[in-house]
DNA sequence: TGCAAAGAGTAGAGCGCTCTACTAGGTGAC
DNA sequence: GTCACCTAGTAGAGCGCTCTACTCTTTGCA
């Protein structure tokens, strides 16, 4: 900046204020250093910046795992939204520990980030209100509505009455879920399944599982053994549902013909040709602009916690129809 | 800083020296350091630290597009190799934008980051060389053997040609590739193929194509109206060939019976109960570590560019199978 | 006992910026 | 001609750390 100062005759801190386009430039000096700036190659260290200014211009985003298409697209909505607002983003990752997600959520406090982002499936509730404690917050979980922070989340509640209200409208009665345990998300399906079921008055059926394919298959396989096995199966999730229909295969079992399935959060795998499942979308971009709506809200001053719920739509394709009389 | 050194009854250097572990400190004074930190919050500003040490331990990764789980494990690899010497990882994305890589890569470069791992699929050569230039670089990427930077990509024609040897082994002798033109690591996959097959006096068919699902329907659809149809078909990737599954099973052609399909890439799609598909895996992970290997070396002084491929290796399933005959 | 070396700690400059407060020069109204 | 006011630019303190060079104790050993 000092090279660039001499070079361009003129003062470091007009070069700072060429550099922040500030207004207080004229148009002659402006050029001026920006030809010193590119002829030396020079460009702005942001740490310096940052320290001096107070400022990072920057939101963090932790994420618990990269692979999880479901974070990532809650990332890219957030760099949409954090875009607009001319916002950088910084995207750390807990790679699926614990205390990974520890570490990286410490590595963006450190970095002073305006706020972050927490795509979090490992913390505690308490970990999780610290970091709220030291800077704005906004978490994508389904938290119990703390006070320090927001939250954001799919209504799966609603997701689950949804997947209800299809399969009755199709005439279906004997319906089971494959549950997740406690998994993140599984207990709120598995009570809007109980609730919407019991509202219809009809007799829940559940089933224990989780997220993997194979617990899918596995649960399709007691289903199938039941004396009387159910006309439609919800499951925990996509993959879960590719592994009902892996074993239907097997077994010879026509779908939607002679039972109906349904999968959860709409991945990439529910479109494909060989599976076209009917599952419930969760808007996970919408999530994460929604989340730095809310960040960019508290960074502004809010303090008050807004704690949403998202609502999740229905996407029909091939694996469900009426219910075989 | 200034407070908890009062509050300590220290100088600021001594708490410097305690937050980063030097051993010129003794165990008493490191104690009531630490006590005072905690009990006043304090959190070292990586800003200042960082400038004032003019080392940021940080390593940058730029990806391309972070849906795409070739980055993402790409960046898990960066991750876990970064971690055994201590560095932090900083990922920035292009979402799948051109501008968006440069920008992204603007901003590592800001922050000063000790090198940059570019997972980049929209640069030009001469971006990334001018990147290179500033920083050290390694970029994992079909790239032609740049001088100032370092290089780690699948060694693709030999993908092909573990594709070409599989299918004749079974003995399969007409056997076509579906094509994705110029798309990443297509045009060499082609190349390996054509040359595999001329080796074993066959003659190489192929047929245009992309790297989604769509793409292999339709070429699946336009082979099988051949009037000598193919025995087997090497798909562009794994979502091509389940374009191809698909086509095939409403077509009512036994897969492996009547044709064998074969994918590339060794996605999760592939490990499918439903697709099952015999495919090529690339060690995606490893292309992490091995970049991030070269990049400490590259950080810690060598200058002559390495340029490496990784040998990818085959995954049976059950989409392939001995020729009809 | 004396002296070098090791151990524990400190002072203060400096990293590369931003930002407040200031100056110099020009404009225009009275 | 004077004064107020605006514009363009500058000086220099300070952001929160690290790091070099230094001081003051201890300790070990001839």
């Amino acid at each position: 900046m000092e090279d660039v100062a001499r070079h361009a005759g003129v003062s470091r801190a007009l070069v700072s204020l060429v550099m922040n386009d500030s207004p207080r430039v004229s148009e002659k000096s402006r050029q001026k250093v920006l030809a010193s700036a590119s002829e030396l190659g020079y460009r702005p260290n942001l740490w310096a910046r940052n320290l001096a200014s107070g400022q990072t211009n920057t939101i963090g985003v932790m994420l618990n795992d990269l692979h999880n298409p479901y974070f990532t697209e809650l990332a890219e909505g957030v760099a949409a939204t954090a875009a607009e607002s001319g916002m950088q983003v910084l995207i750390t990752s807990g790679w699926q520990q614990d205390s990974g997600e520890v570490v990286a959520t410490e590595t963006l406090l450190n970095l002073r980030t305006d706020g972050i982002v927490l795509g979090a499936a490992r913390f505690s509730g308490e970990v999780f209100e610290d970091v709220a404690q030291q800077t704005p917050t906004v978490a994508v979980s389904n938290f119990d509505k703390p006070k320090t922070m927001d939250t954001v989340c799919n209504d799966e509640v609603r997701g689950a009455e949804l997947v209800v209200e299809h399969l009755t409208n199709l005439g279906h009665t004997r319906i089971a879920h494959i549950d997740a345990g406690s998994a993140p998300g599984a207990p709120q399906r598995r009570r809007g399944f109980t609730q919407a079921m019991t509202n219809a008055g009809l007799a829940p059926i559940i089933i224990e599982g989780d997220y993997r394919e194979e617990a899918g298959r596995a649960a399709a396989e007691s289903l199938m053994s039941l004396h009387e096995p159910p006309t439609a199966i919800f499951a925990a999730n996509d993959l879960a549902a590719s592994g009902v229909l892996t074993h239907l295969r097997e077994l010879g079992v026509d779908v939607p013909g002679d039972i109906s399935v349904m999968g959860y959060d709409d991945t990439v795998l529910a479109g494909l040709g060989l599976l076209a499942l009917t599952t419930v979308h969760q808007p996970r971009q919408q999530f994460g602009s929604r989340a730095t709506e809310l960040l960019l809200e508290r960074i502004a001053g809010r303090t008050a916690a807004k704690h949403e719920l998202i609502a999740p739509s229905l996407v029909v394709r091939s694996t469900t129809g009426p219910v075989k009389e």
